[in-house]
DNA sequence: GCAAAGTGTCAAGCAAGCCTAACACTTATT
DNA sequence: AATAAGTGTTAGGCTTGCTTGACACTTTGC
């Protein structure tokens, strides 16, 4: 516990992308994923905010070549589109983690994620995808360590299940052993 | 994927505590706890920042009853105390997960662990505890578990080792079967 | 005892990121 | 053609949380 946390608290802005970036890059991502063409109110109606809000950010993100703008059309860098999928990945694999692994509920791990996804670093996010690929793979030593884990710490009615078990159970016709 | 996280982004702000006030709170804490008397200018020190910033966040944490301020000396209140504590497990548990179970570099684990420690809901900051402890656990089929992902997942000189498989090794040496 | 150092406090300023108000311009509607 | 609705843009304001400068008061050192 003699680790020198004072050295760390202040990068908590310093990251690629601040959250508000994030946000608009993740919204722009996924619209232009359906194909459709995309203006700035489009954005304010989808992240809940006004459109003048959108436009400096906007003209914040151009200045970065995080986003282009042209006939008042949106489209993403190439950069930017991987700094997307990767947190992307990030926040559906920390939602994996907590719904299907620790059982909670998901509308907790979908708040939790997305608060953190852009703070994780890349380190952590792949190690943490490993982790959550190895946990869903139909190994039997992690049908048994996920049963194990279940019995003694998932305290849910049987009858009523808890999201978890579920999810071991269906892992478990899977793996038929 | 069709989970509207559109709805979740704005929460980002919507916590207990800020992360700044968060790190007041913490570094407070810790100074406390070797029985110090504490004023502002020591937190100053401690954080990297001014005493004029900290007399001004000192002065909203006072308003909000979280510290005490009397003739310049500082504590915390039962509330605050509480607080610090859940966050300072949610931070411990989040380092254990991720250097000594992931085998993140422990100074990686820091960082980000210092990044979302307020942001973590206690939900899911008690569910990460009780996997680790159920990790930490000399069991079997934890054991078996851990090698097996070890195996597969973490590329490491034997001869060097990863850190990871020295907490395995030496978790091995405590649970003779 | 007196200068130097440490401490608390107020003021003004800055950056991020939001807000509302106001205005210009372009489409739709009728 | 005229009014309404939608969109982009600028300007001023607010909050959080930091900064530096200036000033007063209290310790400490010689």
């Amino acid at each position: 516990m003699n680790f020198h946390f004072e050295q760390y608290w202040k990068e908590y802005n310093d990251n690629t992308l601040s959250h508000s970036e994030t946000h608009y890059l993740l919204t722009i991502y996924a619209i232009l994923q359906k194909g459709e063409q995309l203006r700035a109110s489009t954005i304010a109606k989808e992240l809940g905010i006004s459109r003048n809000a959108v436009h400096l950010q906007l003209k914040k993100l151009n200045e970065k070549k995080l986003v282009r703008v042209k006939d008042n059309f949106i489209t993403l860098s190439k950069s930017s589109i991987e700094l997307v999928e990767k947190i992307a990945n990030k926040r559906q694999t920390m939602i994996v983690l907590l719904s299907e692994v620790l059982g909670v509920p998901m509308s907790v791990a979908a708040t939790d994620s997305c608060k953190i996804e852009h703070l994780i670093s890349d380190e952590t996010g792949e190690a943490l995808l490993k982790f959550v690929q190895f946990l869903r793979s139909d190994r039997k030593v992690v049908l048994q360590f996920l049963k194990e884990y279940q019995k003694y710490y998932l305290q849910c009615d049987p009858e009523i299940g808890c999201g978890l078990c579920e999810n071991i159970h269906s892992m478990e016709k899977n793996n038929e052993d």
